[in-house]
DNA sequence: CGTTCAGTTGACCATGATCAAGAGTGGTGG
DNA sequence: CCACCACTCTTGATCATGGTCAACTGAACG
């Protein structure tokens, strides 16, 4: 059984054993416990390590000053978060926990020298990073051009999906932790009315959710309903799902001069 | 005179000479004109080069099957747009023309160059796209958590910084050509009430917005408005402009095992 | 077996959307 | 130089999605 990690990476990249070797071996490194609603990195402050999601779910988030919180991305196993402070001064945003976690710590100096041996884990790496930062575009339109029902059907695809892709569902269900009030501040509605968007989409049959089990028993019918198009995930092996056959419009870009 | 590109990376890394002759030689490759309204790259496309806004204003876009479209960053000189093709395979969305652009292409060897030879120039790079992920975190806040008036001061304050990094500010004044209905694009909102909302902070007499002219009298009184912390977009010099004084809450993180 | 937290429901309200028409503004060609 | 066209901005009237407030239910856990 390959771990989360390596199960991510994977889907981008061809990673020889000795790459594996490497990865399994960062995920041994010092391991943390983190309980369910607390921190692992707080905003402002500027860790000094990386830390790598071994097991459970996290939230990256930010706070305004009146007190509302606006969910940014969930944090799945195999999830890194984030290659900022090797680059960036300070976190620029929180990152809690949803369920307990388990976290592995890898020290600035393993990292760098995974990263100088091997340049497939490196390149692998970004990867990740440019994936997630097109998540973050994906969750901008969602929230921008989406009603209600749209935006929680979006989600429920992605986080499916993406569950998928680490090997953590089972047929048509997964675990999905995150209270209708984190499902709240993640599209920008309010519990109520994610309460009873919830229920329409359970009455219409489209998903099953309770006790934090989520099951969608027709992919493709929901991603109709969520206007979801999986390709901004880059998965490799997406073309199970892929729903829209992807017109072949002008795909060449248009610079003129 | 340094140019953008220069100014923007120096706003995280010291570059040496060397760095920076390197870097204007860049800007001089194959120069291209986007004219307004008209695409550089096109989402599906899978562009073979790097592109450089050299002059002129651009955004990043997706639109939807119902044919709405969700602005998720402006470009400006300076930026480039994006380091995606060396890893993903396919553009994620599309890079448009607000006005007239001059863009500069770099082939990917040239490209390959610079980043094997200048470690300054890369990790600057990296940082470029760190903080421009970060921007889209904010973005999401904003979307999902201000309401209309506050997305729009925040736009407005954001985007005002962002020239001044590249030297593109004339005292509280700016170009600034997106139309309304590329600002309701932006913020989810529509153009009607993007103008109700424009009026409004003119009749507060926090900007002044005529013929793609922005001035901002008051910067703090704008970013109070929009609950705008600058903080996110990592600029080395921004202290002139930090509102909120970074209260000092606890700034460890908070890992318990 | 009580406490807590998540989920549920109802009544009412407000922000922002929709639809439609009209006023500036700038550019183009006759 | 003027007429026309297209585009952006502006305004008004009405509507609907989703927010707010508050109470209640039910499951989980000690």
């Amino acid at each position: 059984m390959r771990n989360a990690l390596t199960r991510r990476l994977e889907e981008y990249t061809a990673l020889t054993d000795t790459d594996r070797r490497e990865l399994a071996r960062l995920s041994e490194q010092s391991m943390h416990i983190v309980q369910p609603r607390r921190d692992l990195l707080r905003e402002g402050g500027a860790p000094r390590s990386l830390y790598l999601i071994v097991e459970g779910w996290g939230c990256h988030y930010r706070t305004l000053e009146n007190g509302r919180r606006q969910i940014v991305d969930f944090a799945i196993p195999g999830d890194l978060c984030d290659l900022n402070l090797f680059i960036l001064d300070r976190m620029d945003h929180s990152v809690g926990a949803i369920t307990r976690m388990k976290v592995a710590e890898i020290s600035r100096e393993v990292f760098r020298r995974v990263v100088t041996t091997s340049p497939n884990i490196t390149t692998a790496l970004w990867w990740q990073e440019l994936v997630s930062k097109s998540i973050h575009r994906e969750w901008i339109v969602n929230i921008g051009q989406r009603n209600a029902l749209e935006r929680i059907a979006h989600l429920l695809c992605e986080m499916f999906l993406r569950l998928e892709s680490v090997g953590l569902t089972y047929g048509f269900s997964c675990d999905f932790p995150p209270t209708q009030n984190d499902i709240a501040d993640a599209t920008g509605l309010t519990s109520v009315h994610v309460n009873r968007s919830i229920q329409e989409l359970r009455r219409r049959g489209l998903i099953s959710l309770e006790r934090q089990m989520l099951t969608i028993p027709n992919m493709l019918a929901l991603q109709q309903v969520g206007l979801f198009n999986p390709e901004y995930l880059h998965h490799r092996m997406l073309d199970r799902h892929t729903d829209f056959g992807r017109t072949e419009q002008g795909l060449l870009d248009g610079t003129d001069g």
